[in-house]
DNA sequence: AGAAGGACCAGTGGTCCGTA
DNA sequence: AGAAGGACCAGTGGTCCGTA
């Protein structure tokens, strides 16, 4: 029900098999990939091996008849790695780049609007941020790369991206550029957020409150920790001017 | 931490006694003896039987030594019951008037602001609602007479209170000339509240967030339930009307 | 080694039901 | 009987750590 817009754009089976469990269904986006989810892949026949049928968009690998290991199928297959991108670059290789973990931040708020309107229809409470139902719908509905302790991961990233876009596609480059690794990129999306903070008067839930899509997600206890610590340090150093008080002596 | 204007008017002790356990503090205010709260009675000497300790603030009963059966003190004593009063009425004998359960919202409302005050402080995430955090909060500090059971059941005769104060007042002196019990009163508090929902387009919800002193609360369940299932058979009567749809036919 | 995510856990919202 | 509230329970937010 409540089909939008979104729907369309995505291009995911969204409506389909709630009883079937998500193992078939997990599209591992290889580079370009990601504007088709594969959601809408499997079909009657059940996967024998399950694990290519559902990795291998990015081998453009169709042909059901791999082989690999003789386990019998069905064993859960990861999403590719994440590794740094710039903006617009496709991720070669059995690795998936930011602009489509940004997305998928992007399908988890219509996910949550769908929820929302469905509480709204039945008239039970409608939550306003992403929560385990909105999860709990995505691995229903066949969006299982999309999971809590990822999109968790990750968030901070995203309000960068959504908070400063330059600066987010700078640090992208230069990390690319360095040829970090992504635990390295997301450690560094940290200090340019607290930077923000700084700027608005340290409150980091009002910053994701005020911008339509990062609202819905919870502020990550480090971001809010390392903010707080920050604010701190900051008030510190500033009272022990002399002249004194909270204020710059000039 | 944070005191504010609020701690001075309630005359609570807050701040005190965080180890000890909250048997001696809770204040059962008979009639108009809500305005001091207990928590502040108690003092270093423990109490031998606990229980009248308590309980007697309606019978101006300061004497620690009443008899109250053999029984090792300390068993938790239970507030007065509520009768329906009219506005201003001040509630006689063990029981406890309607002024004193709309006075405890209000008191829950001024712990929250301090529980966020503590958050805020701490750059920990801060409460919107009346959540668990806050009621563990009032144990702490002796105020255990606010309780989530009780809160949460009157919650919406609160709401009537706050939402149209005038039909609340006479919906108290209809059922106390009546002499209708607490639970018939509490039970006609639902009808008045779904009729102001019709009004304003069903969403009990946008309704509790539009009043900064309801904002705080939890729709109740059965509200929802209640304003769901009438939007729906009005909506349901409205398009049998021939001429058909959604619409008045006028 | 670096990373994805199943699965656990402490504390939540909700309210029942043993108690007085 | 009517009512107050201790205590339970299903599902939450949060993230660790066994896995690949």
């Amino acid at each position: 029900e409540t089909n939008n817009a979104f729907d369309a754009l995505s291009g995911e089976g969204l409506s389909e098999e709630p009883m079937q469990k998500d193992k078939e269904a997990a599209g591992s986006g290889g580079g370009g990939a990601w504007e088709v989810p594969a959601g809408e892949r499997k079909q009657q026949q059940r996967r024998r091996k399950g694990q290519r049928r559902v990795v291998d968009i990015d081998h453009d690998d169709e042909n059901e008849d791999d082989e690999n290991g003789g386990s019998v199928g069905n064993e859960r297959q990861r999403e590719h790695p994440f590794i740094v991108t710039e903006p617009g670059e496709v991720a070669r290789g059995k690795k998936n780049g930011l602009d489509y973990l940004f997305h998928l931040y992007e399908q988890c708020r219509e996910f949550l609007i769908r929820v929302q309107n469905i509480a709204k229809d039945r008239g039970e409470k409608c939550p306003t941020k992403v929560t385990n139902q909105v999860f709990r719908y995505t691995m229903k509905v066949g969006a299982s790369y999309i999971n809590k302790p990822k999109m968790r991961h990750y968030v901070h990233c995203y309000a960068l991206h959504c908070l400063d876009e330059e600066a987010s596609n700078a640090l992208r480059k230069t990390f690319k550029d360095r040829g970090e690794n992504v635990g390295a990129w997301r450690q560094a999306c940290y200090m340019p957020l607290v930077t923000i903070a700084a700027r608005q008067g340290w409150d980091i839930d009002a910053i994701f409150n005020a911008h339509p899509r990062l609202a819905i997600w919870y502020v990550p206890t480090k971001l809010r920790q390392l903010c707080h610590a920050e604010r701190n340090s900051a008030a510190a150093s500033s009272s022990v001017i002399p002249g004194g008080g909270d204020h710059f002596p000039f």
